[in-house]
RNA sequence: GGGCCCGUAGCUCAGCCCGGUAGAGCAGGCGGCUCUUAACCGCAAGGUCAGGGGUUCGAAUCCCCUCGGGCCCGCCA
């Protein structure tokens, strides 16, 4: 670390050469100028032979690089010519580093004790971020800066940073530039935490303007078309995505805890399986043969059961090439989990531990955001349990649900808002009567207990309730946040049942893994298995209302060119 | 796939019902101001009214089509 103050001055003077570490050799910044000594003709004074037109005419760029494009707007066309400025003055626009910075947390602490009007004397800070906002007032400005940590007021005054960069590059500042301060922590006359700023520099110049400052990004599609401007102005949409991350990393420390390895298989199948939804088909040159995007991880993780693993996760990308609305994206998070010598109801206790968890983290995290706190208190277990036949008897007002005929099934299922098809499967016709009466229903967390086989045929039959198999999907809100089995494990059995999916269904969609059965015919343990959509699970923890706010780039259509 | 709503300056929005020179604030330009914080004061500028077509003497405004987005319903474990 190079020496940093000088002897015969403040270390922080803007107009002393040792202002700025020695070895910012390739950062030049306002103070470059007093830095060599360059005494002879201010960098501000344009020289006519580089840019004659900055003569007389401050603001009309040279025409030399600076003719405006067919699509920039005059507020960039604005700004170029700065950068033009800038360039001739000595100040390069984007330079390489800002080393030995701290964030703008480590300022307000040291700040706090500061009483107003206060200078903190001890060493000076380097601070860099995001101009937010700049107020001039004659020989005083302050600007609004944005790192990390939050929001910072910078303190510039001509009498510390030196009458030429005052009136000359400072002028050239715009909200949205980057830039990086070296000064002294300070508090405002009004009391307003802030760097007494010693010397500025210019560290990325923005052609393009931010968002406005007060109101933001609203705009919904420019919000997700251009992601960067809703995170450069909205710390409610920042803090949104760092909950995410810490969800999920969260979720990744608890099954780490409990003794679950992540594994990673194959993205690109050749046959997507594990979940009835239409698949995205690509075409491999090297095999000559069209595989498929994963619609599920479910196959290959059973497929490491046999092989030993005993507790396996994965948490990845899957795609399902159907529509996209407020709770589906064609992309999106599938955590699926295995557990060998284990049944549904270890499953359901491991799912109740875990949200716990997942509640209080997010309640830390996000305490002014309503649907967390929510979280945070409902997800205390024991969670309510119910019955599926029971609870879809009771709502619907009718008994002996399983014993009525496919035709009564259909036409009820029909009643009750269902587009099926002519033939419609009764298990397909349950899943509809429960998701209209019973789903909607299911505001804090529940558990829904023991589906009809009919509509579950991946999953093992009950150990004591004839037709039923032991299942449980977790439902919060109305929506369903887990999908849990007793995992089949008969290779018989799953053939048969494979065959049955591809014979009724009529359609494609639903995939015979050949292989698939073959790795079960040497012995899968008896095991659980559960699905947990992330974005859901995160919609559901912080309270977002869809799913487009809890993913960073959800899908949207190409920007259509105009019409000829 | 069906219904409803939205698209005006870089950003946030008026104007649209009831057709008659397209407005404001922020941001940007010029000038002023040594403690502001949505700073303030003065001046000047900034537009493919999403795109195309139609009605009309005249369309941001009324009608049709297209594009993009949102919400609801449907479809999709």
């Amino acid at each position: 670390m190079p020496p940093r103050s000088s002897s015969s001055a403040p270390s922080w003077c803007f107009t002393t050469p040792a202002a700025t570490p020695a070895r910012r050799v390739p950062s030049p910044s306002i103070s470059r100028s007093t830095d060599r000594g360059s005494s002879s003709g201010s960098p501000w004074k344009p020289r006519p032979t580089e840019s004659p037109t900055l003569v007389g005419t401050r603001f009309c760029p040279p025409t030399t690089g600076g003719a405006r494009t067919m699509d920039e707007t005059p507020l960039e066309h604005e700004r170029r010519g700065k950068v033009l400025r800038l360039r001739a003055a000595g100040i390069e626009p984007y330079p390489w580093s800002w080393p030995d910075r701290v964030r703008s947390g480590e300022v307000r602490r040291r700040a706090e004790a500061l009483a107003p009007g206060e200078t903190d004397p001890g060493s000076p800070v380097r601070v860099a971020g995001r101009i937010r906002a700049f107020r001039t007032h004659g020989r005083t400005a302050f600007a609004d800066l944005e790192d990390a940590d939050g929001p910072l007021q910078l303190l510039l005054r001509a009498d510390d940073l030196g009458e030429e960069p005052y009136r000359g590059w400072l002028r050239d500042l715009d909200p949205g530039d980057i830039v990086g301060a070296e000064g002294h922590p300070a508090r405002s006359k009004r009391g307003e935490v802030s760097v007494l700023v010693g010397a500025l520099t210019l560290l990325t110049k923005a052609i393009a303007p931010p968002p406005e400052k007060f109101h933001g990004l609203k705009d919904a599609e420019e919000r997700l078309r251009r992601r960067y401007l809703d995170l450069i102005a909205s710390a409610e949409s920042r803090e949104r995505f760092s909950a995410r991350s810490r969800i999920v990393y969260e979720l990744r420390r608890f099954l780490d805890e409990a003794g679950f390895l992540e594994v990673e298989t194959p993205i690109l199948t050749p046959v997507a399986g594990g979940a009835s939804a239409e698949p995205f088909v690509t075409h491999s040159r090297y095999l000559d043969e069209d595989l498929s995007l994963r619609i599920s991880i479910e196959l290959y993780l059973k497929r490491l059961l046999v092989g030993g693993f005993e507790r396996v996760y994965e948490i990845g990308r899957c795609f399902r090439n159907e529509d996209a609305d407020t709770t589906h994206n064609p992309e999106f998070s599938l955590l699926e989990l295995y557990w060998a010598y284990a049944d549904y109801n270890d499953m359901r206790s491991l799912v109740e531990r875990l949200y716990e968890r997942l509640g209080g983290i997010v309640a830390t995290l996000l305490p002014d955001r309503p649907g967390a706190q929510a979280a945070a208190r409902e997800f205390r277990p024991p969670f309510a349990q119910i019955d599926f036949v029971e609870a879809l008897e009771e709502t619907m007002g009718v008994r002996g649900l399983l014993e009525r005929s496919p035709e009564e099934l259909a036409r009820r299922a029909r009643e009750a808002g269902a587009h099926l098809p002519p033939h419609a499967s009764p298990g397909r016709c349950l899943d509809k009567l429960f998701g209209h009466y019973v789903e909607p229903t299911l505001r804090s967390p529940t558990f829904v207990m023991d589906h009809p086989a009919l509509t579950t045929p991946l999953a093992k039959r009950h150990r004591r309730l004839p037709g039923r198999v032991e299942r449980f999907e977790l439902f919060y809100q109305g929506v369903e946040l887990a999908n849990a089995y007793t995992e089949l494990n008969d290779p018989d059995e799953q053939e048969l049942r494979f065959r049955d999916q591809v014979g009724e269904s009529g359609e494609d969609r639903y995939a015979y893994d050949a292989d698939f059965v073959e790795a079960l015919r040497h012995g899968m343990p008896p095991s659980t298995g559960i699905g947990i959509g992330i974005d859901r699970a995160v919609m559901a923890l912080i309270g977002a209302p869809s799913i487009k706010e809890v993913l960073l780039f959800p899908q949207t259509r190409r920007r259509s060119a105009p019409a000829p």
